[in-house]
DNA sequence: AATGAATGAGAATTCATTCAT
DNA sequence: CATGAATGAATTCTCATTCAT
């Protein structure tokens, strides 16, 4: 739902499926390393394995290679952050663990996470929405998890500061895979989070005298 | 102190520098726009005012312009900064204030900040480490002044966590440009400033109870 | 009799007439819309009702589809002025009557008349004279009209000038959907049939005086 | 005067015109030999004596060139035949070399009479109409000669007529180069001319009798 | 110093044809 | 016989850069 639809002159849904990762793995790599407009699309058919007749059998242009890495980072990204969170439960402790889960995620698929937000910009008017949209969704996804916590009356923060709060912790996440260069050199992932979610979270938690997570 | 030189085959140095103004205005507006990719050199030149042989007068490569264009926007960012900080008194408050200045900035700046951050990753490995260094000086810039709180009493932080905080400040500065698309319909700058400040330090101020900023 | 052979991969000699047909339908449309260059493989195919493979079982190359389509257009004309056309009696008023006759074919198929003559030039050395050669057998077909009428003593021609008369019938018919764009906003088939017979004719007729048809 | 503007990125419109003018003798060769789709810009670029960049600092896309060769040869074809024409006295004689007149330029143009009449259709729904206007323009002009005859009493024919006969000779002068293959080889243009203007003129003429020219 | 015409390597995309299933 | 996925040569067009004037 909510899913552009990229069109294919290959009918069998299921070689379509497999050949669209194999040139999205093959993109992801080279996307990492020279950028989208530097890479050419005979490089990536090369990468994927299949000659440049094949590759335009399954996408229109090239753009629609970017709306497809796109797409399939941000599903990788929910799809991993699902299996890792446990959204039954309320309460702070929750919360906490949904952001190490998130930043977890960002730090394991660094290269991905950062091919996607330095090129999504080149996506066309019409395809940034999608993308756009799922970022979105991304964000009331903690949006929800802190408005739980609110709610359960553990946090007292209006609808606004709930969405900024999300804002913040979806950037920091991405923060570490922007910033790598520096960060990852002075800072563990471990640490990195500890700070963060202390930083996000003491400040307006009710129980704060202590400053301990 | 450690700018890239960007050849040039005019002498005069008066006009070298009044053209390469003319270029980078120019050049930001189109960035912004297309992207730098998109932009073509033609494009610069005209938008500039003169001709493209003109334009390789004054720089070697379109690469430069780039260069010239990241060049500029953090020494604007700096100069703004610079002139609406006060940083010979120290204190929780100078922080705020300071926090305060640079989102103002980000705020006025927004075409030009996004450019920089959206482009730089086109920069050449030889020139990237110049513009790096520059984003590294602006965060001790906010390091120093932590800091001081620091060495003052006001706060209670490890180095490192002085060093992350600097980051975090830094980048909401920026989260406000680049997500602006959302945050600028949800937000005014000073309901975003205030409550970014808040995260920002009340969790980690001594004087917490009360939740002002 | 000197039809150029197009090799098929099936046997099937009634399957073969079959799906051609389905193929030169097909193709006419698309050649009157787009022209044969701008009309790709796949296209005609699919317009036939199946697939690029089949297809290919049925002709060698693009330009077989050419070819069939020119000569089953040539075959479609010369039929239908049979049905039309009584040869066995001489006289002008035959000839009017034939001249009618192939106006009106003509006139009917339009699109097919105006697809043989447009493209037929892209057909290649080799086939290109056997299309020619139809050409020529059509032409000769008012020669012999005419021919009749000059030995009946009703027109007095040399040998060159009932050649000539005959090609200006010829392209007269086929000017009618050349020119349609132009032709058909300020001329009906009818008064253009009367008045070119009449300049034809009468002009070259014993009987002039009376300038009627 | 309603001659399509086809944007060029030189500025010299001395160049432009030099440029355009050995492009369009290049491209007329080729196309005659090979047909617009089958010659590539590069093979025009080459024949034309400068690099493919260069060409497409004077056009904007292949069509372009077709436009500016079809263009040219009506410019040409008009040209020649405004310095054979004289157009100051009526008569039915005036008419006659007018027509005699035009069929030796499109005999000495044939070949590119040829390219145009072929290929004018590959001419996008934009610049078609451009093209077709010219070709009414010179219809008119037989049109306008065709009318002072019927003014002067020498001709008696509705404006219909005087229409329809102005195409007959317009298309009987491209016929002489389209079925050259056949025409050619039993005619000499001046047997050719006499025989045409004979048929047109000696069936609608008042002075009849006689059936000589 | 300024200009802008010339260059050509390079890039995206198309499409006739083949061939394994 | 029928299918349609795979192929890659070929094509149009772009654009950074140069250099003669």
């Amino acid at each position: 739902m909510g899913r552009k639809q990229v069109p294919s002159l290959v009918k069998d849904e299921k070689l379509i499926q497999k050949r669209r990762e194999e040139m999205v793995k093959a993109a992801v790599i080279l996307f990492k390393d020279k950028g989208f407009h530097r890479t050419t699309t005979r490089e990536i058919a090369k990468a994927a394995g299949f000659s440049i007749g094949t590759l335009y059998e399954y996408i229109r242009t090239k753009e629609d290679v970017l709306y497809l890495v796109c797409d399939s980072i941000y599903d990788e990204v929910r799809s991993r952050l699902q299996s890792e969170i446990v959204m039954d439960q309320p309460g702070i402790n929750r919360l906490k663990e949904a952001i190490a889960a998130y930043f977890k995620v960002m730090d394991e698929m660094q290269d991905e996470v950062l091919v996607m937000y330095q090129e999504a910009k080149s996506l066309s008017d019409e395809a940034l929405p999608y993308v756009l949209r799922k970022e979105i969704e991304m964000t009331s996804m903690f949006e929800k998890l802190i408005q739980r916590s609110v709610d359960a009356g553990n946090l007292n923060l209006t609808e606004k500061e709930v969405n900024l709060l999300a804002h913040n912790i979806m950037l920091q996440g991405q923060m570490w895979t922007f910033r790598r260069w520096i960060l990852q050199k002075e800072h563990t992932l471990e640490s990195y989070t500890q700070f963060q979610i202390q930083i996000l979270l003491n400040g307006i938690a009710y129980d704060q005298p202590t400053n301990q997570v």
